[in-house]
DNA sequence: ATCTTCGTTGGTAACGTTGTCATTACTTTT
DNA sequence: AAAAGTAATGACAACGTTACCAACGAAGAT
């Protein structure tokens, strides 16, 4: 099994067929200006030999990797894949494709991943969040094709950024619960918030409140990747500081379930016993019952127009009007508030 | 912003410290034999120019191409991100990078991806499942660098494999229903079964419920993507069919908790009016209440050891003693059943 | 003092493709 | 029928790196 004496290369398909290298690799490339007779000779040749193109050597010529590299912090919750989703999708058609790294919440990590990433002379871009090191913003400074920051869009963008704000996010959470009545609201959060998104939520929502006059009660930030039995765990630390509390928003949806099934299991009343509110509308929390109130995000959009956004750029088109493509966010009102 | 005039190349670092091109390159990639002083010239050129190793040149000289082709199904459920989070930690500390694509359940796309792929020359294959177009076993008998085929090893793989025997699963769920007591079994599933893994539990599932003597009553094939809201629709549609079916397994953990919240709404007794069994162990649903019963597939175990038998081949280690890893499945038993 | 050996450095030639320019063959125009 | 285009093909060099081999000097062996 898996014995190659040596690929064949163009030249083989060349001399097989009696064409110059040059036409045989105008063929495979489908270049303008080529006779029928010759590209059939071109195309029954490279089909005998299995002729595969070798786009390392074609990408050193010709400068464009056609590579996309895409940082992201983690695969472990839902917002992510999502995400590369929904860059698969903008990017089928083109013959650009996605080189993954993973930052794991940590700005040096990141750094160390798109040092290594840049070295694949990618032809794009593609990280999460505004916040980086000052050697990431500086690696990035000199990087001449397209960068997209997802997720976030309050703050300036090294060039293109899509998502939502969170700070739009974190006060509509306030709001939500001032208006529902909840004066005594806390916060549950993991990742030891190194998740900086997340603590833009926490902070954004805590102003609010304190502008509302029903100031943040407490917080519990876990250390821990967020899942539901952490979010389980978070509860009912917060609950043992203060049983008096009315309302709990949660850094995302996996912690808020399972700080649901929590209450449940604790034969509280959710919500009057105590309110819940995620965040980003996984739709596995849609389809429990109390539905879970929480935000929804459009990640697979954020995606989408990411990718579409690296193939408006490389495609020529400079001219993007929007530096910043600020999608809305959605409060869904579910039976937990 | 975002304009370079030239990137630095390694005879620009040469050239500043006034050695040869080969000698730069020595250094930049750590190779033996170098001297105290030379390596400090180069690294301090090296720093000054802001030099950055252009891998697709190195790669087209070398051979080794450092890039590792991922193809998965999909990213929509947990699945596929576990063991691609696998495969990152696999590959931290080498220099091998994921490049992702993915094929949608269907064979003729993971044939376009794969050949797409196979053009960036990468150091290796991963690839999900055992069935494959022949084209795809075509171009991958002419690969040369390792092929992991990950998540089923039922069947023979193209060359190493590392998995979870699907027909154990199906039995194993089969022999906990009929041992749990109940003899009118259905099964819900989705992707219009065109996720083969899946299927294959079905009919293993079938053949032991057969050879038990309390063979498959129904089953329900959604047509569209898995999720909770379709697993609700396929139990709908089960009920529909037939309201004395005692026990329902479900292709995945997603359907099935679709299915038991709307067995929940619809005031139907889980599990003694209605059994529920799913597939992957999700922990998600493993914080719910009442816990599903399910099998926990090493989805992480799963993408760790694709990713270092990547590497141990590559780094030479030819003697890989066993071609499969069959892991093993584990019943968690829940309030379900 | 001469011969090895080894650590260190350098020169040259690829790797497989494609950009650029040149050339040839074939139309169309006047 | 000559001039002027245009379509099709080819030659060459280059992209930035590293494998391979050669060469140098210094240290150790004889």
């Amino acid at each position: 099994m898996n014995k190659n004496p040596r690929k064949s290369t163009l030249k083989d398909v060349a001399a097989l067929s009696g064409v110059s290298v040059i036409s045989a690799s105008r063929v495979m490339r489908n270049a303008p200006n080529i006779s029928k007779a010759l590209r059939e000779k071109v195309e029954e040749a490279a089909k005998t030999l299995g002729y595969q193109r070798n786009r390392i050597a074609g990408s050193l010529r010709g400068q464009a990797t056609e590579l996309v590299a895409v940082i992201v912090p983690s695969m472990s919750n839902h917002v992510f894949p999502n995400i590369m989703d929904g860059i698969d999708d903008a990017l089928e058609g083109s013959q650009l494709r996605q080189v993954l790294g993973m930052s794991k919440y940590d700005a040096a990590t990141e750094e160390a991943v798109l040092r290594d990433m840049l070295t694949w002379n990618p032809a794009g871009v593609i990280l999460s969040g505004l916040e980086h090191t000052d050697a990431t913003r500086e690696m990035l400074a000199h990087f001449s094709g397209p960068i997209v920051e997802v997720m976030d869009v309050d703050g300036d963008a090294l060039d293109l950024a899509v998502g939502v704000s969170m700070k739009e996010s974190g006060t509509l959470i306030a709001r939500h619960l001032f208006e529902e009545g909840y004066r005594r609201i806390a916060y549950v959060g993991a990742w030891g918030e190194r998740d900086i998104r997340s603590l833009k939520r926490r902070v954004a929502a805590e102003a609010e409140l304190e502008r509302l006059g029903a100031p943040l009660v407490t917080s519990v930030i876990m250390n821990e990747a967020s899942s539901p039995q952490i979010g389980a765990d978070g509860v009912k630390q917060l609950l043992a500081i203060d049983r008096n509390i009315d309302a709990v928003f949660f850094a995302n949806d996996d912690l808020a379930l399972g700080g649901l099934f929590y209450c449940q299991a604790q034969g509280l009343d959710v919500p009057n016993d105590v309110a819940l509110v995620g965040y980003n509308g996984l739709d596995i929390c849609q389809s429990i019952s109390p539905r879970l109130t929480t935000i929804l995000t459009p990640r697979y959009e954020i995606g989408r127009r990411a990718g579409d956004l690296i193939r408006a750029r490389i495609s020529g088109a400079d001219a993007i009007s929007d530096r910043t493509s600020h999608l809305d966010i959605q409060l869904l009102k579910g039976g937990t508030t």
